[in-house]
This record gives C-alpha cells, sequence and structure tokens, in this order.
DNA sequence: AATCCGTGGCT
DNA sequence: TAGCCAAGGAT
C-alpha cells in the first residue's frame, strides 16, 4: 500500500540540501550519515524552511563530524543563534565529540546504538538510521501521527493515541527504501495531508484514506487542548565603552536560552525587581521588546548606559567591538539590540 | 508523566 | 490578532 506513496515521492521528492538527489542516487551514492543527523536534529520542531540555510552554514564551517566536535562551544552556540531550542546545539557538540572520540568519528548504523548518543531520541534515531543505513525503522514524527490519524480515522486525541499510531505506522512501512519512505510520508504530511486544508484531491493515499471517506480529515488528529501562556517582565541592560565594547553574559547551560549570549538582567517573572550589572546612570528606553516563548509571553523594558572603563562585573564578559556579533544572540537580545541601536 | 524548551510562518 | 503548528528530547 506504501507504493503509491513511494512512487509520489518519485515524482515531487523536494530539493534539500541534505538530500541524495536523483542522479547520485541512481549511480549508487548513498545520503552522508553526518549531514542526516545534521539535519535531523536542526529540523526536530523546526521547519525546512527555518534550517536551510543553517544546514549550510554549518557544513560549509563544518563539513564532518571531527571538524564540528573541535569547534568551540561559543562558536557552534553563535551558528546555532536564531534556530531556537538551544538544548539542541549542545547535544549536537556533546554528541559530535562522543561519536569523535568513541567511535572513530563514524556514527554507529543501528537504532539501538544512535538512541544512545546526546540529543537522539526515538524519533531521529529512526530518522537515522532509515534515511542513511537504509534500516526498516518506523519514523513517527508529527506528520506521520497526522497521516496515521486520517488513514484509519483514528478520534482518539494526542498525545495518548501515539502508541496506536505507532503501530498503524510500524505496519505501513515497508522492507523496500525505507529511507525514502520515512522522508516520504513526511513530504507528504508537509506538503498535502497539511493540517488545514489538506489537498485530499492530489493525495497518492486518497483512496484508502478512512478519514477521506468519513469526512472528518479536517478534524484530524484531534488534539489535547494546551494551557494558556502567562505574561511576564524584565529588566535588561546594554552598556556599551565609548570604543565600542558591550557588557553580556553567557547565560548557564541549564534553562531558557542556555550556553546563549545575552545582555545581563533581572529575573523574568510578574513582578521582577530592577537589577542593573554596576552602579551608574541608567536611563530606560522608549519601547518595550515583547517575544513569546513556548510557555509564557515575554515584556522587556531596556535600559542603558555608557560603560566605564574600567568596569568589570563579576561573571559577565566584556566583548569588544570586533568580538560582538549580534547574529550571535538568541531572537529575544536580538530584539533589544535593536530597539537600543535604534534609540 | 508532565513540564520545560524557541522561533517564524500561516490563518 | 492570537493561536496553532513544525522532520522532539531531556528530565
Amino acid at each position: 500500500m506504501s507504493s503509491a506513496l513511494l512512487g509520489w515521492y518519485d515524482r515531487n521528492a523536494r530539493e534539500m540540501p541534505w538530500r541524495v538527489g536523483p542522479a547520485d542516487r541512481a549511480a549508487g551514492v548513498r545520503p552522508d550519515p553526518y549531514r542526516i543527523w545534521l539535519s535531523e536534529v536542526m529540523l526536530q520542531q523546526t521547519t525546512v524552511a527555518a534550517v536551510r540555510d543553517y544546514f549550510v552554514r554549518f557544513t560549509t564551517r563544518w563539513p564532518d563530524v571531527t571538524a564540528l566536535a573541535a569547534a568551540p562551544d561559543d562558536q557552534v552556540m553563535g551558528e546555532w543563534a536564531g534556530l531556537g531550542y538551544y538544548a539542541r546545539a549542545r547535544n549536537l557538540l556533546k554528541c559530535a565529540r562522543v561519536v569523535t572520540d568513541e567511535h572513530e568519528g563514524r556514527f554507529p548504523d543501528t537504532y539501538d546504538a544512535l538512541l544512545k548518543l546526546p540529543g537522539i531520541g526515538p524519533y531521529t534515531a529512526a530518522a537515522i538510521s532509515a534515511i542513511a543505513f537504509d534500516q526498516p525503522e518506523t519514523v513517527l514524527d508529527g506528520n506521520v501521527e497526522r497521516v496515521m490519524a486520517r488513514l484509519h480515522d483514528i478520534h482518539d486525541p494526542l498525545p495518548g493515541s501515539k502508541p496506536v499510531l505507532k503501530e498503524k505506522a510500524a505496519g505501513f512501512t515497508p522492507d523496500h527504501r525505507p529511507g525514502d519512505y520515512a522522508q516520504a510520508v513526511m513530504d507528504l504530511g508537509a506538503t498535502v495531508c497539511t493540517p488545514k486544508s489538506p489537498a485530499c484531491g492530489i493525495c497518492p493515499l486518497c483512496d484508502p484514506c478512512q478519514a477521506r471517506a468519513a469526512g472528518t480529515q479536517a478534524d484530524l488528529p484531534r488534539k489535547t487542548p494546551k494551557k494558556p501562556k502567562p505574561t511576564r517582565f524584565g529588566h535588561i541592560y546594554i552598556a556599551q565603552r565609548r570604543d565600542g565594547a558591550m557588557l553580556l553574559e553567557r547565560r548557564p547551560d541549564k534553562g531558557l536560552l542556555g550556553g546563549m549570549l545575552g545582555w545581563p538582567g533581572s529575573g523574568w517573572c510578574e513582578d521582577p525587581t530592577e537589577a542593573p550589572p554596576f552602579q551608574a546612570k541608567w536611563r530606560i528606553l522608549p519601547g518595550e521588546v515583547r517575544h513569546t516563548f513556548t510557555h509564557f509571553h515575554l515584556v522587556l523594558r531596556i535600559w542603558t548606559t555608557e560603560l566605564p572603563e574600567q568596569t568589570a562585573p563579576d561573571g559577565l564578559k566584556i566583548l569588544d567591538k570586533h568580538a560582538f556579533n549580534p547574529s550571535d544572540l538568541p531572537t529575544v537580545m536580538r530584539k533589544a539590540y535593536d530597539l537600543w541601536r535604534g534609540q
């Protein structure tokens, strides 16, 4: 039954920098496990459009896993800035170093061995073993969940229905071309069997689709409702020396924006207390920064002053003009910088 | 098991 | 616009 899907994939596969094109594949070229791993980690909860440029920059700068393993943490975190879910970048480095130091620079080729690596969970282990190593593992991501829920007209809500959907997905996975199949279902979910107004008219699985027959496809998969997001507030402090150097901090490895560069500031809560990093005549900027994270809205007020020559507060770092690159900042910190620069 | 963890695009 | 959604993992 999945042959109709593979046929559709052969005609419609989207070009992506980590994919082996039809001509190369016919010539026997296999995907590079390093590039498949890197793309799959970047694609966790992230769209192909957002990933594409990041992938090209990473693979240009670090062409193989050994090169990435040798990179300084700051450079990797800076290159990841803006992509979100920064624990992925920290685990990416950990994983690259384990593969380099303990696996002679080669990725393991089985699901179980891949699953042991940092940042590789059930989905990513299945995706790498299927796509890079041609093993019949079953990928289960948001796309596959949606396609299976519709194909079998399953009305039980996620995430409770996940085990059932996994069973259906496993039964649908072919022994032939499992890697192409995995990419085919996900392409289908991304371009045809979309969350809203699916294009059933051009779907290769229209005929066997039970939701399509019942007319319920637009309502599936059902999901348990999410909690509303609270709003938190905070103050941040941007100080620049006359020579252009700026005062920043490297955030602790755990928690929100862990390991990333940022501006010193207060905690983020309902009623934050001001916390300037050193004594000075701070002035507040007009306007505010609004940003929404996974589980709360944030409103930031920005304070600024000149950074005196001899001032270097504990735990903070001073980056001189050429060492500071705004593109190394996570988005919320970048928004604050842009507001400050436009003052 | 439930919570935490980013961001940008789309409707 | 405000919410939803994305090739999830760690704890």
